[in-house]
DNA sequence: CACGTCCATGCCGCCAGGTTATGAGGACAG
DNA sequence: CTGTCCTCATAACCTGGCGGCATGGACGTG
């Protein structure tokens, strides 16, 4: 009597959609198979689980108390599965660090280099975090440590230490008419279009849209993009200009974008990131304190 | 990336047993099959989870962390299972009751009826409880309530109501010597081998031994059971003598086996046990109810 | 009454898990 | 050194079950 993770998973999303076909499609499966699964599910209980309707499937009593407890299990179990991969990392020696595009610039290098000297034989694994959601992986420990733009959501929960400010800038297309300036305020930017990060990056959409500096307008969308390549082919193609660190400039330099500086915006704070919970882990102080020590000597 | 619960067990049972092979055996399935399950299980999380060494499998780092955490896991999946099922019992206004042999006798019959009359359109789902492990059903949840014999292991731990009180008896081959004789007294049998309990039944086993009145003298066994019937078999097949309760003789009579009263053991009990968290359950308290009347009132 | 939206069923291809038989390598005794 | 016993790994084969497609059937609606 052995349920399958995979049998809770679509348990569960049957549960919360209320609708096999409507599940199915979530979990990318056919609506049959997923018919199959559920009476399976069922006939190994020996527990009816769903009442069927021509609208939809019902959750019994007994399907509640199962929809009740199954995440909690399925949660337990992710976690428990991160916890190892974490073991095994620490093992092998290796720090996995998340970093969004480029935000970390040339101080990227810098660290990872005084860190290999600070701890012999460790590797530095680097990671992309999304760009909708930069501090998922931390938060998820799938990375130990991370180099980000601030803000970021749920900052609060999160150990943040200021590495390095830079001005934001904006890039556009190179033949757009603003391009023949040497420098902008942002406040000419307002009726442009921007390409935007999607809307579930929340705050993260709204702080390069620079929402704050517009007085109350409602910035126009011309794009939307969710990593830098779209981003920057967007901005080439001209369906929208952009803000940007700095640092941009010189590492997502691109033929058919200029960037440009901008005055009339607060500038924009990289940081490194970690969890509280690892406050106390030798390799991750470490890294930190490689961090710190750019921050110190950005010359070098 | 779905573990399936089945990896998640044998893994388990490998950590615990440090062996592929003796994991494989208990787990019922083929060395190599459980081969190819670790390293797929290895494979799917990217993590070496055991060193494989000529005298067995050592756990890793990683290992390690898994296994910490698997047993919680698998617990909180069955856990869920349970209520589950249990839920599914009250929609369908069903009691699971546990009995262990013919423990209550005839209070049995009268207990349903009333609990029938008390309830109606509720049914009275019986289940035989193990004989090594009366209360195991009961605690992992599987049943209600149920109706024992004690003293039971783990008793401190749930809600125990005596319901009756009968002599012990001793239950003989009809052809054995001191089965000529109408009563007998405990010490006469302390050099007769036994039909015991397994060693596993622990205190049970004590207790009809009768250990407690043997002054310190080990009993001898003449055979062991697991149930009634391989029980009385062996009874009749003169592999030894046993305690009985004294209701046993109406209940498990058969030819060839004579039971006879005792005297110089203490009486045995039977109560009506349930869980604590189950108090406030009013089916259950229903059926106790009923169990306790038939206390006042034997006679009905 | 026709149509849309559900879920259920039948059939088929394919993968994954299981089994048996066999190999390979270290530990230990003689 | 060698035979034996223990361990885990590998190979070849079989089968059950999952998943996909196409279709059927039930209920509600315009």
């Amino acid at each position: 009597m052995d349920v399958d993770t995979r049998l809770l998973r679509y348990f569960a999303a049957v549960a919360e959609e209320g609708h096999l076909t409507r599940a199915a499609e979530r979990l990318y499966v056919s609506q049959p198979a997923l018919t199959k699964q559920i009476r399976q599910l069922e006939k190994q209980l020996g527990v009816q689980l769903f009442v069927r309707t021509p609208g939809g499937m019902r959750l019994t009593e007994a399907g509640r108390a199962l929809a009740d407890r199954v995440p909690a299990v399925l949660d337990g179990l992710a976690e428990a599965l991160r916890r190892t991969r974490q073991a095994a990392r620490r093992a092998e020696q290796v720090v996995r660090a998340g970093f969004l595009a480029g935000a970390a610039g040339e101080a990227t290098q810098a660290i990872i280099a005084a860190f290999g000297r600070r701890r012999p034989g460790w590797r530095v694994e680097m990671r992309h975090a999304s760009w909708s959601a930069p501090t998922a992986d931390l938060v998820a420990g799938d990375v130990d440590v991370a180099l980000l733009p601030l803000p970021l959501p749920g900052q609060e929960e999160l150990r943040v230490e200021v590495l390095l400010t830079e001005p934001r800038w904006v890039v556009m297309a190179e033949a757009h008419p603003l391009a023949v300036r040497e420098e902008l305020a942002f406040r000419e930017l307002w009726d442009e279009p921007f390409v935007a990060a999607p809307a579930e990056a929340g705050a993260w959409r709204d702080y390069w849209l620079a929402t704050e500096g517009r007085e109350g307008r409602e910035p126009r969308i011309g794009a939307v993009a969710d990593n830098p390549d779209d981003w920057l082919s967007a901005v080439a193609n001209g369906y929208g200009i952009a803000l940007a660190p700095a640092s941009a400039a010189r590492y997502y330099a691109r033929p058919g974008v200029a960037y440009r500086p901008l005055t009339g915006v607060a500038p924009n704070s990289v940081a490194v990131v970690w969890k509280p919970a690892a406050d106390a882990d030798p390799v991750v102080r470490d890294f930190v304190g490689c961090c710190l020590e750019y921050r110190q000597q950005p010359s070098s």
